[in-house]
DNA sequence: AATCCGGGGTA
DNA sequence: TACCCAGGATT
């Protein structure tokens, strides 16, 4: 028999009310997050954020916008010059291979992407992550950015998964799902990247200054 | 389900 | 020096 674990809906919504209010004063700002930035910006920018973090591809991605401005010129890349242009992010072998592939399908593509997930998810490099954001950037759905952050919050303040794959568990997943179904979806997606980030940290998190722990069950079950 | 990829920043 | 970083693909 699992544990079954009960979510409250007065606990999502206290996490939902406390990290937006947090957000409008302390929420960081990046380019892909800037209103003026382009569906090739968004998916570039995701790209390089994975394992990677989000102040080095901030400093790194005006000069690579600036050389590839949009899927056009990125298709007219080699394989080689990506993996050398981003080698300072780090996997840029594998990842530079990954983002040449997916400047191929996207110059077949004309720079175009299907609007069913279904259809993007099959695109290379168009992982569970990526194809979330792309719900939640370019056709203003309700998804999760459920990367290592947002899991890990959820986690400390919910209760831990089951499987060790972020991707592959159910309850991780679900919950997600739940947390960020709000109209400011968006937002509060940004909110809880930042509030994991910088107080929720993975190594000394800031506990007693956060805001949410008298409901957090990493908090009021460590032992003094 | 496990493993690999990687340079750079931080403690 | 060890650890971590807005994952995806391959085995």
């Amino acid at each position: 028999m699992g544990k079954i674990r009960i979510i409250y809906e007065t606990d999502i919504e206290f996490v939902q009310d406390n990290l937006l209010d947090w957000y409008k004063d302390y929420g960081r700002t990046f380019p892909w997050r800037n209103k003026s930035a382009t569906n090739y910006e968004l998916i570039i920018s995701e790209v390089f954020l994975q394992r990677t973090k989000a102040e080095t591809v901030s400093k790194f991605l005006p000069s690579f916008l600036k050389q590839y401005p949009s899927w056009k010129q990125l298709g007219e890349a080699t394989e080689v010059e990506l993996q050398e242009i981003i080698k300072p992010l780090g996997l840029y072998k594998q990842r530079g291979s990954r983002l040449y592939k997916l400047s191929q399908e996207l110059k077949k593509r004309k720079g175009r992407f299907p609007k069913e997930r279904n259809q993007v998810a099959e695109i290379p490099m168009m992982g569970q992550y990526i194809t979330n954001a792309y719900e939640l950037y370019v056709l203003k759905k309700k998804s999760p950015l459920l990367d290592v952050n947002m899991a890990r919050l959820l986690e400390r303040f919910f209760g831990e998964r089951k499987l060790a794959d972020i991707r592959q568990d159910p309850y991780l997943q679900t919950l997600a799902y739940q947390v960020v179904n709000i109209e400011k979806s968006k937002e509060l997606n940004w909110a809880i990247l930042d509030y994991a980030s910088l107080i929720c940290k993975k190594q000394k998190p800031n506990c007693s200054n956060c805001l949410i722990h008298s409901k957090c069950k990493f908090f009021n079950t460590k032992t003094v």
